[in-house]
DNA sequence: CTTCCGTA
DNA sequence: TACGGAAGG
């Protein structure tokens, strides 16, 4: 997922309190509930559903994260995805195949009773489809919380958003909104701090990546990264084989990008992607207004059709409601 | 992931 | 209050 830029970008993130990220966030939808998605199950993988047998993992997702960025001072703003360009279809396909493959391999964990790999194999079976979209777009509508429809790449949308000033970072795990342009990357934006990894609980704090710190350290410009990332792989192309983050930024530095493609990729033309990146399809079409939640709307939601507890979602709610009523009309609305 | 609850 | 583990739907 996403381009493997983490070895060259690790020393210049900055960590930071929840608390002292104040404004508006552009969050890649499609990346929060894949999330959401393949972390909320149970042990042996099953996600949570109603009585039904729907989902509502990404619900539950939504619904606390949301109620904790606003009490926190944050304001979210979904960006969903919309039509793919066609050089991603490979890439596309893969991970369907992937999936399915998953989706197999959690089966036969369940069969032989390996509740770990049951786990694993579930996390990588999960996929964002229609359902999952609609769902989340209705309970943002309920929440108050305003949702962009990106012609093309979510990520460049937020991109293109936080460039105007409409927002003030990006939030993704990963580094391509920083390709797009976006003048500052968040990733591990969550509340509660905590994290599995291999059975043990770390904790991580949400990172600051500031795009134009980024390329001053690096000492490249942001066409020059976008070289970094096609030589070293992106959703549009697996890059060259054997080149990772650290060797094509010193490709890069060198001046040797066009060289290196001739040589190892004498088939791979640069010239679309490369602008892709630099002027993807975006929108000014949209605008962005929070308005208190409709609480007797998330509860016959929530409550009445996804079997949530009215408490718990009372209780999330209240979070949201406190926080509109703080505001000045001005401010919130 | 986030909440909630038992334990120290 | 702090932390680990179970539950959530």
């Amino acid at each position: 997922m996403g381009v493997a830029l983490r070895d060259i970008i690790a020393d210049c993130k900055e960590t930071l309190d929840l608390d002292a990220l104040k404004g508006v966030a552009a969050i890649d939808a499609h990346n929060a509930l894949y999330q959401f998605l393949s972390i909320i199950r149970q042990p042996d993988g099953t996600p949570l559903m109603n009585a039904e047998g729907q989902v509502t993992s990404h619900l539950t997702g939504i619904l606390f994260r949301t109620a904790n960025f606003v009490e926190k001072g944050i304001k979210p703003v979904y960006i969903f995805d919309g039509t793919p360009p066609t050089f991603k279809q490979e890439t596309l396909d893969q991970r369907r195949e992937v999936r399915t493959r998953a989706g197999n391999a959690w089966k036969e964990a369940l069969a032989v009773g390996d509740i770990a790999e049951a786990y694993k194999q579930a996390s990588a079976s999960a996929r964002v489809d229609a359902y999952v979209i609609e769902t989340a777009q209705e309970l943002l509508g309920l929440l108050g919380i305003p949702w962009v429809q990106a012609p093309s790449e979510g990520e460049a949308q937020a991109a293109h958003m936080a460039g105007k000033g409409s927002v003030q970072f990006a939030v993704s795990q990963d580094y391509d909104s920083l390709l797009f342009g976006s003048p500052v990357l968040v990733r591990n934006l969550t509340v509660s701090g905590r994290r599995r990894v291999r059975g043990r609980t770390i904790t991580v704090s949400p990172e600051r990546i500031v795009l134009a710190n980024l390329l001053d350290y690096l000492g490249v410009s942001r066409e020059e990264l976008i070289e970094i990332a096609l030589l070293t792989g992106t959703d549009y192309h697996p890059g060259v084989r054997g080149v990772g983050a650290k060797t094509a930024l010193k490709l890069v530095r060198n001046g040797e990008f066009e060289s290196t493609v001739a040589e190892k990729l004498p088939d791979f033309d640069p010239a679309s992607i490369r602008e892709f990146f630099l002027a993807p399809p975006v929108t000014d079409d949209y605008n962005l207004s929070w308005s208190a939640p409709d609480t007797d709307g998330v509860v016959a939601m929530l409550s009445g059709r996804f079997d949530f507890s009215p408490e718990r979602v009372e209780g999330a709610l209240e979070k949201l409601s406190v926080k509109a009523k703080q505001q000045t009309l001005d401010q919130w609305f």
